[in-house]
DNA sequence: ACTAAAATGATAATCATTATCTTAATCACT
DNA sequence: AGTGATTAAGATAATGATTATCATTTTAGT
C-alpha cells in the first residue's frame, strides 16, 4: 500500500476509530461514537473523512439495501450473505473468487482498491413466513 | 425456477418491462418509464412490486453509492467495477467467482436467489485528477 | 507574519424510500 | 350474484441518510 496523503488531525481520528472497530459502522454510527467519546467535530467532517479515506484506498464501503452506506478498513476482507427481506447480513469465513481470474476480471484502466461480494436470498425465519403464508 | 405465485396485473406490468430492459434500472426510472408508456400506477406500486418480485426470487437488487437501488432480472449475470470517486459502474464480461466454492461458501440456512461482485477503486480520469493534485 | 488553499461546522436542501391511511379490487364461500 | 374478508393500489406525508452551501477557522508555504 502506498503512503497515505497527509492526514488532518479529524481525519486520522476517524481513520484511528476504523481501526479499533471489528465489522463495518455507519458514518452516523462513527459520529455518534465519536461525540460520545469527547471529540469535536461536525457530521459532514466524518463523511468528508470517509470520503477522503476512500479516495487513498484505505477505508472501503459498503451500501446496505436500506440506503445507508457501512465502512470499513480495506483490510477486512469479508463477505455477506443478505436477505431480501428483513435484511439481516450474515459474513462470510471464506471469500469464493477465484484469484486466478480475478486479475484479468478487471477493466484494464481502473485501479483496485477492493471488492465486494454478497449473495442474496431469504433467511430461514423469512424463507418459513413466505411458504407459510 | 419454481413457479410464480400468482402476480397482479401491475406487477405483471413492472416484470414485463424489466424483461425488455438490457441494464439495470432504478425504480424511479422505472415508474417514469412506465408512466410515459400511459401506464396507470403510482410509485409506491412498483416499490412493492419490486419489493414482491424480489422476494419471488426473479428480481435483484443492487445498491449503488448514491444510495439509489437499481434493479433487473435474476438472469442478469452482470458484475461491475466502480469508481469510488466519479460513481462509474463498468460491467465485467465474466464472473471470476469459484463454481466450486461458491455453494459452500453460503451459510447452509439461507435460499440464495443472486450474488453481487463489485470491485471498487478509481477510473483512470479520477486517478489521474489524484495523482496530480 | 501573510496570503492562498484547504478544512471545518452548522444547517438547509435533496432525494430515494417507506409509512400511512383511505379506497378499490379480488377472492372464497354460500 | 351476494357478502364479508383479505389484498392491492393511490396519494401523499414522513423518514433519514447524504450532500450542498457558506461563513469561519486552520494549515502550508513563502
Amino acid at each position: 500500500m502506498s503512503a497515505l496523503s497527509h492526514l488532518t488531525p479529524h481525519q486520522t481520528t476517524v481513520f484511528n476509530l476504523l481501526k479499533t472497530l471489528e465489522s463495518e459502522v455507519s458514518a452516523q454510527t462513527l459520529y455518534a461514537e465519536l461525540r460520545a467519546q469527547k471529540h469535536r467535530l461536525g457530521l459532514a467532517t466524518v463523511y468528508r473523512a470517509l470520503k477522503h479515506l476512500q479516495l487513498q484506498g484505505v477505508v472501503q464501503a459498503r451500501s446496505l439495501p436500506n440506503g445507508e452506506a457501512v465502512y470499513s478498513l480495506v483490510s477486512e476482507e469479508k463477505h455477506y450473505v443478505t436477505c431480501v427481506k428483513c435484511g439481516t447480513s450474515v459474513p462470510l469465513e471464506h471469500c469464493p473468487i477465484d484469484e486466478q481470474t480475478m486479475p484479468q476480471a478487471v477493466a484494464p484502466h481502473f485501479k483496485i482498491f477492493y471488492h465486494t461480494l454478497e449473495f442474496f436470498g431469504l433467511c430461514s425465519p423469512c424463507l418459513e413466513q413466505e411458504t407459510v403464508t
